[in-house]
DNA sequence: ATTTTCGAGATTTTT
DNA sequence: TCTCGAAAAT
């Protein structure tokens, strides 16, 4: 029944797929099987052949990048008009709060927050409690912080009326708590929420007010959810709420690629899918159209290695294919200058495009090298990095004036008063926030009505509360785009930007207010500033300027759901990837997914490099364990690498790699990270057992290298606290 | 007395 | 690239 002129282009299982579209339906869908065709043809399939409304129809994306392209594939194929709704599930929870928030006790009006807000947040909250952050590490405590807003309780607490009454989350028992407790004081004043909240508000919402559920639960008549092994427990809730009416679900997934456990991804809600939904069918895509038989059998003699997991191989439909090869350098600059010939050669000789590339890396400081042997290669090449476009300095600060005039927060308040520098430091914020503090207002009050006050005299402080004067009278009577215009010009910090004379900050600005423009354009005349500055938040990386035929540069993580025909692993070292860390087997599987996510990228070639050299901590670096779970008849090596090296792998390979249930010794109260004290070595810390208690593995602080101790040695003896 | 600038040191992954 | 502390500039 090929209602549709390209089903012929599907196999077997992909068609079945695409009309599986009643019911509870789980896809595991290996690396490079068409799982995004198979997404993007049921869309169209439910829409062209069942009559379906888009609007009752909702596709979740893992990422903004991914839906984007999903939006244009399916408008190529549906034509303008077809506004078919694809979305994260962060960004549909945004719709879903800005229609119905006004249902819980929020105003109808929120502010979100990103993490660099987050930070600011707890900057302000460490300053008022005399902590640094060499104390608390930042991104420690948003871990933490999330975690905690994973508690049952929280949800409740957050948006009772009085949540300071709420007990388990209040009692600040120790500094976390009370930063936490801070923490959700200073959201409450703001109105703000953060990612966490986006979606735990909307299960707050739709556990507490059944209309609202019923509502979108009736909108939402067909319901698939892309990279299902990365959900939370947060999204599978919200899943399987929206799916609650219909029950439609259709989830896509693959169970090896799961590399969002720090976020909270839990493998199991693909695993068990047919357990929590007994009538599931369950679809299995295990034809790689992507990668060369060598590239996928590396892939899959890799990933063998993690213990948890379930058994499947991928068959490759490709034929012909180059052996993998594996470089090793003598040092980190000539890693660089490998890969840089290799492009170089792969480009001169083989005519492949510079586009056809991409160089992936386990974190982001390890492109630094890369791009140093490329511009000296000059070679071009796209850098896809944490400092994506939307959190640019100058982006931030321009979305800052905006998100001032829309809600007079504390937060862009503080960024943008002294910006361009008009005087108005440490001292002069410190005033305002003790005025703020006694009259329970905002900084951009406090500041307003303080604004006569001598402190004032000698800065800019005046003609900058004029501005913003003007600029309010505005906000309802102009374009959005029209009014940064205005903030930009009249505060100066155009001008401050064009004598730094900095193009690439300048283009980057007028490159959004592009993209102002379109958006205007796209919603009419419906949004308010508040909107446009809800919807682009999550945006990290919208209109990443690519230029034109360049190598790729990005993390594996961004490389999630991408393919390029030519793949550079870089930094496959001890330390670097797997991360210095991961500490524990669980750790280290998650590890070996993200490399097999890397391999599994690569459609014609793969390259893999590691180089000699000392880590942050002074430590030798060696090969990764990775580079020896491969089969080693299934690639070749480039360069000898000293048996000594490898050794001191396996060293580093049996000191993490162990199965779970590491035993604690009861005795002598030295457990896996207790501190102890050695006669000749000094201080170190435990980091791991061996399964016979035969003996500790102890990284002392003076030696790079973790060594065993026998346990029955006596000049180890435990750090008290 | 305050603010600004400049250099040194450190760095997982992201909605 | 971002953060922090000390010297230079207002």
């Amino acid at each position: 029944m090929d209602t549709v002129p390209w089903m012929s282009q599907l196999n077997d299982a992909q068609k079945e797929a695409v009309q599986a579209t009643e019911g509870y339906v789980r896809v595991v869908a290996g690396a490079g099987s068409g799982k995004t065709r198979v997404l993007t043809y049921r869309m169209v399939y439910l829409v062209t052949a069942l009559g379906i409304l888009p609007e009752n129809i909702l596709s979740v994306t893992f990422t903004n990048k991914a839906a984007g392209e999903m939006r244009r594939r399916i408008r190529d194929m549906l034509g303008e008009n077809s506004a078919a709704l694809v979305n994260t599930f962060h960004g549909f929870c945004v719709s879903i709060l800005r229609e119905d928030i006004h249902r819980l006790y929020y105003p109808n009006r929120f502010l979100i927050m990103d993490t660099e807000d987050q930070k600011a947040v707890l900057r302000e909250i460490y300053e008022e409690m005399g902590i640094t952050s060499k104390d608390f590490s930042y991104s420690e405590i948003l871990h933490e912080i999330s975690v905690r807003k994973s508690d049952d309780q929280y949800v409740g607490s957050v948006t009772a009326p009085d949540f300071s009454a709420a007990s388990p989350l209040k009692a600040p028992s120790d500094r976390l708590s009370a930063i936490f407790t801070n923490y959700l004081a200073k959201q409450r004043k703001l109105y703000a929420l953060d990612f966490d909240d986006l979606i735990q508000f909307v299960l707050y919402l739709f556990h507490t007010i059944p209309e609202a559920l019923a509502k979108w639960q009736e909108r939402i008549q067909y319901l698939q959810v892309d990279e299902f092994q990365d959900v939370s427990s947060r999204d599978y809730e919200l899943a399987r709420l929206l799916s609650g009416k219909y029950g439609n679900l259709f989830v896509v997934g693959d169970p090896d690629q799961t590399i969002y456990s720090w976020r909270g991804a839990n493998i199991d809600f693909i695993n068990d899918f047919d357990k929590a939904f007994p009538e599931a069918r369950t679809i299995l895509l295990d034809r790689n159209y992507r990668s060369c038989p060598s590239i996928l059998s590396v892939s899959n003699s890799l990933i063998r290695h993690n213990v948890n997991r379930i058994e499947k191989q991928l068959f490759p439909v490709r034929e012909s294919s180059f052996r993998v090869l594996h470089h090793h350098a003598r040092t980190a600059k000539e890693e660089g200058w490998w890969i840089a010939g290799k492009i170089q050669s792969l480009h001169d000789t083989f005519g492949i495009e510079f586009s056809d590339i991409a160089v992936l890396y386990r974190a982001n400081y390890v492109s630094r090298m890369i791009e140093e042997a490329l511009v000296r290669n000059k070679i071009p090449y796209t850098l896809f990095n944490g400092t994506e476009f939307y959190s640019r300095a100058e982006i931030k600060d321009c979305l800052s004036y905006l998100r001032l005039l829309a809600f007079h927060d504390d937060l862009s308040f503080l960024r943008v008063v002294n910006l361009p520098p008009r005087g108005i430091g440490k001292t002069r914020i410190a005033f305002l926030k003790e005025r703020a503090a006694e009259s329970g207002i905002s900084l951009f009050e406090a500041f307003q009505q303080n604004i006569g006050d001598k402190i004032f005299a000698r800065t800019g402080a005046s003609e900058f509360q004029i501005v913003v004067q003007e600029a309010e009278k505005l906000v309802d009577h102009v374009p959005v785009s029209d009014l940064l215009d205005f903030m930009l010009k009249q505060t100066g910090y155009e001008a401050d930007l064009l004598s730094g004379g900095d193009e690439d900050r300048k283009n980057n600005i007028a490159e959004l207010k592009e993209s102002i423009d379109d958006f205007e354009k796209d919603a009419g005349e419906t949004t308010t500033l508040a909107d446009y500055l809800n919807r682009i938040a999550m945006f990290t990386d919208l209109s990443k300027r690519e230029r034109d035929d360049s190598v790729k540069l990005m993390t594996i993580h961004a490389a999630k759901g991408l393919e390029f025909p030519y793949v550079f692993v870089c930094g496959l070292n001890e330390g670097i990837f797997p991360s210095q860390r991961s500490r524990d087997r669980r750790d280290i599987e998650e590890e070996r997914r993200i490399a097999y996510v890397a391999f599994t990228r690569a459609g014609d070639g793969l390259f893999l490099t590691d180089s000699e050299g000392f880590n942050f901590d002074g430590s030798q670096r060696v090969p990764s364990r990775f580079l020896l779970n491969i089969d080693a008849k299934l690639f070749d090596h480039d360069g000898r690498i000293d048996p000594v090296l490898w050794n001191m792998t396996r060293m580093y390979e049996r000191v993490t790699d162990w199965d779970e249930a590491v035993p604690e010794k009861p005795a002598g109260a030295i457990g896996v990270k207790s501190r102890v004290r050695h006669d000749v070595f000094g201080e170190g810390t435990v980091i791991g057992i061996s399964p016979d208690l035969r003996f500790y593995t102890v990284k002392f602080d003076s030696i790079p290298l973790p060594k065993n101790i026998s346990t029955d040695f006596r000049g180890l003896i435990p750090v008290p606290e």
